[in-house]
DNA sequence: TCGGATTACGTGCACCGTAATGATC
DNA sequence: GATCATTACGGTGCACGTAATCCGA
């Protein structure tokens, strides 16, 4: 069998035509590369270079044989990367939401039960989500609609519905309910990673009077300082964010009001099967 | 770089399930295979093995090295067969012909001109012929049709006429000449490895009265000690081979007469170019 | 007690570098 | 006298083997 080191020196040296270059590159003295290729010779039982006893030049042999080197080296290089990809990927779960609040959620039970394994979230499209948990560049996700694809195992998860918070002085503050519509041609804050509620938003408001922020503290920042509309769900007025001066009042179309659905690859199911359950409790419980 | 050494040893431990099993395949101790499994490991920057303090066995990650592994060997193997196969193949001209007196006539101007390459020669039907000489396993081939790819260079190169050999009390010794419909129904000796010419046989006579001999040999000896007829062609008879107690008669049919083309690849024009004339040369000189 | 993995230690070979030589421009 | 390959010789790292230890059936 040929040795690696002796396809890296052959690739070197049909790199840079001449075994002093490649010795350089290599940081190797020319003697151990005339070596080197000389034993690749031998050991492949063929000449792969025309010597004419100061110059070296790869032959037609020398030349096919260089395509292999370089086959299995790039073989190498990926089995290096590909088996500590590989290996991390064992050591994670990535989860894909179409919304932050469940994501929020469901972040700490996985956590909780996956103690020694990494986590990382991404918000994602339904679409991405869905062939993101085909290809295992996801292992569960939150999705907004109930997945009709056989391969997947899914669980309701939890509801949301969202809220417009509105300063005492707005036309609109009286309102028992409002909708999209009353709604229309009013600015309105709201942050830029809410997943799928921006599609909702753009959907059924003006984009010109959608003032997107991309940090959460700029919104906050904005929300604060100024008297300008904002988003907000029931599942965030329950943990007690509800601020005195302003008035929040149910948005009553259904598109305000989503359901959530957990999912994960079938044969995932018992890996995940804990996961699913210990998501719901934590729903119930945190009521 | 992962060497090949450690792969081929990674590989065996997967084979054999344990280290001492694999250490025996490989003629190697178990403490050589430990310590190359382990610095396996740290190169990678994984572990590949589950550790029961008694018994090794590959994990997830393992596992998934191993099938790069295999296919890393696969290709280095690949490797040492085919830059070896390459360097032959430099080295011979590979002949085809649809016929065996044009190609006994070619081989020796082939070598006198390729003096330090093998030489090696084929029978093939025209298809084959023509097929291996695109896919580089014929350098040159010897046809009997003139051939329509525009990819190849041809040159006519001889005439072969046959001719039927007859005891002299024959019913058809007579016959200034005679038609593969006037031999139908004679039982007739003949060679097997004739090219092209065992189809036109096959084609204008009886099956059943074809002695078809596999040796030439046997072919010989059945000449000399039977009185059935056998064909015999201009060419030979060109070389003295006449018997004096027989008849030699013309076959009138077309068939009977055929022009060969000498082929290369337009590619390969510059290479085969001077055996081309060189071959035509030959054959006016030996007229 | 045996099968199987690991640790500890010494050894030899294979690959390396330095120096010298040869060859070509 | 550059540039480049090869030969000769001496050094060293590292992969190997032997021996010893550990662990579980």
């Amino acid at each position: 069998m040929i040795e690696i080191y002796l396809l890296e020196q052959l690739a070197a040296v049909a790199e840079r035509g001449t075994l002093l270059k490649a010795a350089e590159a290599l940081y190797l003295s020319q003697p151990a590369l005339s070596r080197s290729m000389k034993k690749l010779e031998t050991q492949l039982g063929v000449s792969l270079f025309d010597r004419d006893n100061s110059k070296i030049t790869l032959n037609k042999t020398g030349q096919y044989a260089v395509e292999y080197a370089r086959r299995i080296l790039e073989l190498d290089r990926e089995m290096c990367e590909g088996v500590a990809d590989f290996d991390r990927r064992q050591r994670t779960v990535s989860v894909g939401a179409c919304a932050p609040f469940p994501l929020g959620e469901l972040t700490p039970v996985i956590q909780e039960r996956f103690v020694e394994m990494a986590v990382t979230t991404e918000l994602a499209d339904d679409g991405k989500l869905l062939s993101g948990l085909r290809n295992r560049v996801y292992q569960l996700v939150i999705l907004h609609e109930m997945p009709e694809d056989k391969a997947l195992f899914f669980q309701h998860y939890l509801e949301e519905k969202l809220f417009i918070v509105l300063p005492k002085a707005h036309p609109l503050s009286g309102r028992k309910s409002v909708s999209f519509d009353d709604l229309r041609g009013y600015k309105v804050l709201l942050g830029a990673a809410i997943g799928f509620w921006m599609d909702v938003c753009r959907r059924r408001l003006n984009a010109e009077d959608l003032l997107i922020q991309n940090s959460m503290e700029a919104l906050n920042d904005l929300i604060e300082a100024s008297s300008l509309p904002h988003f907000i769900s029931d599942r965030i007025i329950e943990r007690g964010f509800l601020s005195p001066d302003r008035v929040t009042i149910p948005i009553e179309d259904p598109d305000a009001k989503t359901t959530y659905y957990i999912a994960c690859l079938n044969s995932e199911k018992k890996k995940y099967g804990a996961v699913f359950s210990a998501a719901r409790e934590a729903v119930l419980r945190n009521r």
